[in-house]
DNA sequence: CATATTAAAGACCTTTTTAATCCTATATAC
DNA sequence: GTATATAGGATTAAAAAGGTCTTTAATATG
C-alpha cells in the first residue's frame, strides 16, 4: 500500500522539468543528479513517461527530455499511473479480477469509494502547484 | 499501493467472526473453509490480530478464535494496521525515513494529506455495518 | 490419566516484485 | 566521422508476498 521508488522518481523527473524553462530539453544526467535519482533506472521511468504522452526524449547529442504538456496540465495521479499502472487498492477493484464475493461484498464498495477519493486527491494537483 | 493478500484474509477473517454468535470460539478450519483461506496462513494472519488485541485464541480441543472487542469497535483500519502495519503511502510520511528534501517538500505534503483521508475512510467503517 | 482435537511457532520454500545495472545499438549535433 | 547522449533488451540481486511443512503444546472429554 506504498508508493514504488520508480513512482517517486517519476514525480521528482516530473517536478525537475517543471521548473526549468518548460520548453528546454533538459539532459537525464542533469536530471538524475539533482533529484537523487539512479541514471539508468531514470531511462526505463522516462521511456514510460514518455509513452504516456507526458514528455518527448531526444537521443544524441545536446539530447534529454522535455516536457510535452505543460505544468498545469499534469497532475501528480498522470504521473504515478504512468509508471506503476492504473491505481486500485484492492485487486478485486480490478475488472478482470474474479472474486466470488463481489456480487454483494460491502467491503468492496469501500475499496471502490477509497480508491475514488484517493485518486481525486492526486488528480487534484498539478506540477504547477508544487 | 494495494492490499496485500493477508490483509484481505484478515478482514475475511474477522468479518466471519462478526457474523456468528459473537460470544462463541469459531474453529480456523470454519473460517478457512467459509472464506477461502488457506489455513496455515490464516493461522498467522489470526496471530497477529491477536497481537492486536482483536481476537482471542484458543488452543486444544473446541478451540479456534473468538473476537474480543464488538463489531461495533474494530474498524476496517483496525485489521489492516494489524497485518500490514502502519499505513503510508509513501516512505518519507515515516518518521524514521529520511528524505533530504522533506522539509520543504510540496509533494510531501499532498502525500500526507492523501494519507489521512484514506485511514480516515477505512476507519470510519466498523464491522457492524459490513 | 490417555487420547483426540486443535492451534502455535518456527523453519522452509516458491513466486513475484522491486530496484536496479550492464551492454550494445542508435540517434543527433557539430 | 566523431563525440555526445539516450534507447532498449538482458540480466541480476535483494526483498516481499504468499504459502507450506513439521514439530510442539494446549485443552476437552471419557
Ligand atoms: S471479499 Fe470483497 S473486498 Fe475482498 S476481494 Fe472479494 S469483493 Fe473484494
Ligand atoms: S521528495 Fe518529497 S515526496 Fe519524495 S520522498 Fe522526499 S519528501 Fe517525500
Amino acid at each position: 500500500m506504498k508508493l514504488t521508488r520508480a513512482g517517486e522518481y517519476a514525480i521528482r523527473c516530473i517536478l525537475y522539468l517543471s521548473r526549468q524553462n518548460v520548453a528546454d530539453t533538459i539532459r537525464r544526467h542533469d536530471v538524475a543528479g539533482h533529484m537523487d535519482i539512479p541514471m539508468q533506472f531514470l531511462s526505463k521511468i522516462a521511456q514510460q513517461l514518455a509513452k504516456a504522452g507526458l514528455i518527448q526524449i531526444t537521443q544524441g547529442a545536446k539530447g534529454g527530455y522535455r516536457l510535452i504538456r505543460s505544468p498545469e496540465e499534469i497532475t501528480l495521479l498522470d504521473v504515478i499511473e504512468a509508471v506503476e499502472g492504473e491505481l486500485v487498492l484492492n485487486d478485486c477493484l480490478l475488472e478482470h479480477e474474479r472474486c466470488s464475493r463481489k456480487g454483494t461484498c460491502a467491503v468492496h464498495q469501500v475499496w471502490a469509494k477509497a480508491r475514488g477519493q484517493l485518486r481525486d486527491t492526486l488528480a487534484g494537483v498539478t506540477f504547477a502547484e508544487l
